[in-house]
DNA sequence: TGAGTTTATTGACATAGATCAATGTGAATA
DNA sequence: TATTCACATTGATCTATGTCAATAAACTCA
């Protein structure tokens, strides 16, 4: 997320390491919301080993595409990504926006292949964790199996929300449960609940929620109209924040 | 599922060993869909000493509601279930439909809470499996951890499908998914690809597929009108599966 | 810097599916 | 066997949101 300006300490020096391959798990300023945490620090050390740390992705660039062999699932460092499985005629649904410290590619490894595809929607970068050693040190690491099996129980839960949010919501919900879910998803991150930038499209996010594009601009505009939000283009400033949660059903 | 008649040999035993709570997963007839696929006998063993085999649910019963501690997983043995969540509003979404062998209660062990409810649909029996003990017992067990890992992964890929029906497809298309969903399932638990019951309301089946009951009636008269299915009551046969499958998408 | 291209906004209109209302059906109870 | 009640079907109408179309604004890259 290096387009973020309202930073805490605590996450001071993330705009510096975002982007440096080196930084190992114990001095990663995403510890405590990754998949280390709880761990051991020798159990911490072995993971580290087995972790690629890849150059990092431009935007548009994809990090894998649906019906390749599984072979590695991946940890946001920085930056964003979103999610897509499609259906035979073209049409696509964005299954998930994914930010530093969540796990991509974990409905794949049903199947040992990918099953959507997965875009960088910014310069980003990611910490790459090959499946295969994964299952050879986690065998000595319940705690780690524990992280693993929490963090797929997570996903599930939210997709579950995701199902409520598809079925039953109207688009004025819809919207204001996005930006909910953004806005603490940043806060956990260090940044402002408040204020942040977007970094996927308006196709994207309508394609998210099972809207058209213009249904998000027009919902946006009035949202702003009621002095709730403030938009331009991809910044956010959430004013009324008690009536986005109102707003959420 | 004990409205099933059309019964292959392998499963011919089903009808009298569904609410028989002795059965150890050695002589279970859905061993081969169920979590100790690929376990060694003395493995098996184990995890049958930590399975609690419960007495049946009754029709409206319910395993678990959201918020309750999470203490246990649960596979169903016979019968069937749904889980719904719900919205502060009263509103809820139906998440999921579970047959025999179905894992019910993933989307827990995350936050140690149930996320969402989980109802029989019908007379049901479920094997409970306690998630300390699971825990216990899998620390020398990779491959029962393996089995974990990929019955969530598996649930997770059929919820981001999900989220293509409810964000993109019509209710003849989500309709006629529904119906191969539910076709394949039974076939792969040895019942008839083409002629089922249907355990649940035309309102579940609705709020499931995020449309109105009206809807799912209409359209179900109409696929009768077409030739493609029959339809009386809960009684289910599918005629043109090619033109089923055409529909999905 | 500016021409070209993509992305976003806004308005006018169309429609799939929701809602409302009436009727039918079938399973449970007494 | 009749009575009840929950569930399902069908028709008439309405509406939230999609689609189409016309700018406008914001990037892209020569």
């Amino acid at each position: 997320m290096p387009q973020m300006n309202n930073v805490t300490p605590l996450f001071k020096d993330m705009a510096k390491l975002e982007h440096d391959h080196r930084i190992a798990c114990q001095e990663c300023s995403l510890y405590r919301l990754c998949l280390p945490l709880g761990l051991h620090s020798n159990d911490l050390a072995q993971l580290d080993t087995i972790i690629k740390r890849s150059q990092s992705h431009k935007r548009g660039e994809s990090l894998f595409t649906s019906q390749q062999p599984f072979t590695s699932l991946y940890i946001v460092r920085s930056g964003s990504f979103k999610t897509t499985i499609s259906a035979s005629n073209g049409r696509d649904q964005v299954t998930g926006f994914y930010f530093p410290g969540e796990f991509i590619g974990l409905d794949a490894l049903y199947q040992s292949s990918y099953q959507s595809n997965a875009k960088a929607l910014e310069t980003s970068s990611v910490c790459e964790l090959p499946y295969d050693s994964l299952q050879e040190i986690s065998k000595g690491m319940p705690q780690l199996q524990v992280q693993l099996l929490t963090r797929l129980s997570k996903e599930l839960s939210g997709d579950k929300s995701l199902m409520l949010l598809l079925g039953k919501k109207t688009a004025d919900e819809k919207l204001a449960t996005f930006l909910l879910s953004f806005s603490t998803r940043f806060s956990d991150r260090g940044f402002s609940a408040n204020e942040f930038q977007l970094s996927m499209s308006r196709a994207d996010i309508a394609n998210h929620l099972g809207l058209a594009v213009e249904t998000v601009s027009r919902v946006f505009s009035r949202f702003q109209e009621d002095g709730v939000v403030s938009i331009a283009g991809k910044s956010i400033v959430l004013h009324d924040m008690e009536k986005i949660k109102s707003l959420c059903d």
